[in-house]
RNA sequence: GGCCCGGUAGUUCAGUUGGUUAGAACGCUAGCCUGUCACGCUAGAGGUCGACGGUUCGAGCCCGUUUCGGGUCGCCA
């Protein structure tokens, strides 16, 4: 039978006692993670969140208890009375080594049978284990440290907007479903057979209904849901940290969020930022590196060929151009003895995942011969051409894409740009990089929908001197919206939202809403606007993928708790089940096979 | 939905060209041991090779299907 603590009260975590508790009587609890017996000594390594303490155990000394801590076996829960003593033979390598408890009292508090793999630190398990039984996971203090830190990282968020004015508000779970965007989660309503609550993809709309009702400025840790496939940085639920501020332009909420930045890097990694953050505009990203989310750790920007190529006898690339395309390459300095053929082919390959049609390389090696994918195709003052636009040497590598699409270029290119630079290992990790990316275009066209969409979301105010285009030239308008970037992943994002239901209503119907449909979605917001909404905007950070680069993990399941897998299932509790008959009838709901 | 990778003692892995009884380390169990701290020594237990089907005299290995997990493209206003 497991023991109580009666008459003991814990005084003391156990990574927390030291040589100047030497002498002292202590109660400290925790799990064991060790026990070395040798014989008539015994000696338990025992656990808590802070660190492990040696417990001694002496035969000689109390016969009961040594019987008692005899018995104990990986992860039992104990708790142990007993004396601070410095000990003859210190081990220096962990945080308490210099002393030990002398335990007078012993009490097995709950048994454990042999856990499915050691709770230690950096071990080496298979995950799906790991987050079937989560909570051994959890007890890993490697593990349980990302979760602490990640609860510091909210608690500096939580004191840093409300030093600076902000009111946390809690926004409904339960809304209105808007099929605008990424796929919702839905909830069937009781009340209402037949009708249907969304868990929110972000609180949006909420954050800016408050703005209208004067709060000024909103802050909240909010949890999000999108029912999208997952990927090594997207959990199906997760949390943002949601901010929101009225009288405002980009510059301030960018500066707010700055602010936040170089607070918990100070506080939780101990880096200065240097402040403000480089900004890029959306059109200068793309062009130069690929992405609307570019890592500029490293170099090896996108160069533009078409102009050398227009003409060329080569279809492959004057055909791309032709029908709107572009040429485009990278030019990758001394890595002609890096990159054999065989990964050139591998590369050409893995960016056909990107919609790329091929990778067109050349080859410049040390010696001054070359090979090439293209040149054959080519005359010679087109090779000259491309190598000299590029900045080509001897022992650089060129890959180009060709496409109609400029966002086959644009994704493939921006994708081997990442993918060389890993390889290569051309990345500076010494410092975060940080940087704005401004001026995204208000539209994207949706080919399926066969329509102009939002490219951040309907309530995204424009550019001031673009307004006049909305109507004319849609794709020209640009949005006053801003991502912040950190080592080529979007950690966030935000922009200054419409404030006029004239404005509001023209960008519903430039995104082919028929004053119906706006109406029936967002019907409440447009009649908000008209009683009176100030100016405001804001930004989002998604605090998961934020933890995981600032703890330096691979995995945003590392920085979560309770993580989901790729198929959005809980491993530990097998969520999601199946619910009784019962339940369906009340909710009048039929699963149909 | 597509593509790629993986699943062998409790765990991490090895397993040759398809060939006798599938191995190692750690963990676990028992015994011994008074200063260990990854304690040590001795002995032992532990396997549906993810599952199903096929090829074969013979399958952990080859083929097909399937399941679970990972990565990625689509998707993610």
């Amino acid at each position: 039978m497991s023991e109580n603590m009666a008459g003991l009260k814990r005084t003391n975590y156990c990574g927390e006692l030291g040589l100047n508790d030497a002498g002292k009587e202590v109660v400290v609890c925790g799990w064991a993670q060790r026990q070395r017996d040798l014989g008539q000594l015994i000696f338990i390594d025992l656990r808590d969140r802070t660190g492990i303490v040696q417990l001694a155990f002496c035969e000689s000394l109390n016969k009961e208890v040594f019987d008692k801590a005899f018995s104990v076996r990986s992860e039992f829960v104990l708790c142990a009375k007993g004396i601070v003593r410095e000990r003859s033979s210190k081990n220096l390598q962990i945080k308490t080594g210099e002393i030990e408890i002398e335990v007078s009292d012993l009490r097995i508090l709950s048994k454990s049978e042999t856990p499915p793999f050691e709770i230690v630190t950096d071990s080496n398990v298979n995950e799906e284990l790991r987050l079937k039984y989560r909570y051994l996971d959890l007890r890993r203090p490697d593990v349980q440290d990302k979760i602490i830190q990640r609860h510091k990282i909210v608690k500096i968020a939580r004191d840093y907007f409300d030093g600076n004015g902000f009111i946390e508000i809690e926004t409904p779970i339960l809304i209105k479903s808007t099929p605008e965007g990424a796929r919702d989660y839905l909830v069937p309503s009781r009340v209402f057979p037949g009708n249907f609550f969304a868990l929110p993809q972000s609180p949006q709309l909420y954050k800016q209904i408050s703005m209208i009702s004067g709060f000024d400025k909103y802050f909240q840790v909010a949890k999000c849901f999108r029912d999208e496939d997952l990927r090594a940085q997207r959990q199906p639920e997760f949390t943002q940290l949601d901010m929101e501020m009225s009288f405002v332009d980009c510059e301030d909420v960018m500066g707010v969020a700055e602010g936040f930045l170089k607070k918990v890097y100070r506080e939780i990694l101990n880096i200065e930022l240097t402040t403000p953050f480089l900004r890029m505009p959306y059109n200068e990203a793309m062009e130069r590196f690929g992405s609307d989310k570019p890592d500029l750790r490293f170099g090896l920007e996108l160069v533009d060929l078409t102009d050398s190529l227009k003409n060329t006898e080569f279809k492959v690339f004057s055909g791309a151009i032709a029908n709107g395309g572009s040429v485009r390459a990278i030019n990758v300095k001394n890595a002609a003895s890096k990159v054999s053929r065989k990964e050139i082919d591998k590369l050409t390959e893995w960016i056909k995942a990107y919609g790329a049609k091929g990778l067109a390389w050349t080859k410049l090696n040390e010696d001054g011969s070359s090979s090439s994918s293209y040149e054959k195709f080519l005359s010679e003052n087109e090779c000259k051409a491309i190598r000299n636009t590029v900045g080509a040497q001897n022992g650089d590598v060129i890959f180009m894409v060709a496409d109609s699409k400029n966002k086959v270029v644009f994704d493939s290119l921006g994708a081997l740009r990442c993918e060389l630079a890993e390889r290569l290992d051309l990345i500076d990790k010494s410092k975060p990089n940080f940087l704005w990316v401004v001026d995204f275009p208000m539209f994207e066209y949706d080919e399926e929908e066969g329509r102009f969409v939002a490219m951040h979301h309907p309530f995204t105010h424009p550019k001031d001197e673009d307004i006049e285009k909305i109507e004319k030239d849609p794709a020209a308008v640009r949005a006053k919206a801003y991502d912040i970037v950190l080592n080529g992943n979007e950690i966030g994002g935000g922009s200054i939202r419409i404030n006029s239901s004239e404005l509001q209503e023209k960008m519903f119907k430039a995104l082919g809403f028929t004053e119906e449909s706006a109406r029936e979605k967002f019907g409440f917001l447009v009649d908000a606007f008209k009683f009176g909404a100030p100016p405001h905007g804001g930004l989002a950070f998604g605090l998961d993928r934020l933890v995981m680069l600032m703890l330096d993990c691979s995995s945003i399941r590392d920085v979560i708790a309770f993580p989901k897998v790729a198929t959005s299932a809980e491993l530990m509790s097998q969520a999601p089940g199946a619910v009784d008959k019962k339940q369906l009838d009340e909710l009048k709901l039929k699963i149909s096979e």
